[in-house]
DNA sequence: GCGATTCGTAACTATTATTGTTACATGAAA
DNA sequence: TTTCATGTAACAATAATAGTTACGAATCGC
């Protein structure tokens, strides 16, 4: 299956509106992803429903952070998308009447459950600034592009 | 996308072999399961090739056990079936050129492994002894139908 | 006000992984 | 030799994500 990247490419998305100062449009946020402006759009709606960023229309418009990075932890970010499906591996059925069937999913859901726990736990103990000091200690190696 | 539901469902189906003295065949399996016949045929081939089961044709034939359950773990079965994709979040890109996005996959992907690595040792902990007693515990409590 | 810009969103297409189905060959037991 | 059962290829169905087109609505600069 197409795995989910909005997560990713949304992480991506700030961390170039990170080292701007001005707003950047859908346009060039989907120059940087590789995509298209209204894949921009809706990805990023999440996150101005959650309050994580604005956008603004017209001249001088575009998307902009709505409050300090270091206030932005990714489980923010991750709520604000919708809390994407984590695992691709699942129940063949959510209620099965068949009593081995439950046994065995509340086994497996358990051991999902508890990895689920420990990615959340990590999401939520870092923030965009976290990301964004990461980012600039890998570029000080490697002056490259950044597009 | 539809989640992979292969460990589950060839979970259910050991399951109900467990429960049995005669080899079963891929008809009362996806009878049991659900689905079709060759679906389990496809399932279990992996767990043949890695020795878990074995399967006989012509009459009498059908799925056995190759080994005691309490040497079949989780992660055996697990990695006889492909070890497939745990995750459905991931990078938007495998190898990015971007000096961003490199960094922003790492962090995601660091975080990833680790949950990986908590889900692969509680896989590698449990047998399938384990989760026959677990189910013959909840069976107890309520003698419903096993189909 | 007018036009250029930019977001907002619906509708549709493309891609891709999983699962289900059909068909037929192969092998084993009665 | 007939019946039962697996082995496997090929194809269809399903479903989720991502990409595209089209158009409406809001904002800014003139």
């Amino acid at each position: 299956m197409k795995r989910n990247s909005r997560l990713s490419a949304v992480l991506h998305a700030l961390m170039h509106m990170a080292e701007r100062e001005a707003p950047m449009t859908s346009d060039d946020l989907a120059l940087c992803l590789d995509t298209n402006a209204v894949v921009v759009r809706r990805t990023m709606a999440g996150l101005r429903e959650a309050g994580i960023v604005q956008s603004g229309r017209g001249h001088g418009g575009g998307w902009h952070f709505a409050r300090p990075l270091a206030d932005i932890s990714l489980l923010d970010i991750y709520n604000a998308l919708g809390e994407p499906i984590v695992f691709q591996i699942g129940p063949a059925t959510e209620m099965p009447g068949c009593v081995v069937e439950q046994s065995v999913n509340r086994v497996i859901g358990e051991a999902l459950k508890d990895a689920e726990a420990i990615l959340m736990a990590r999401f939520a103990g870092t923030t965009l600034a976290d990301l964004a000091a990461d980012f600039r200690v890998a570029a000080k190696h490697c002056r490259a592009d950044t597009g």
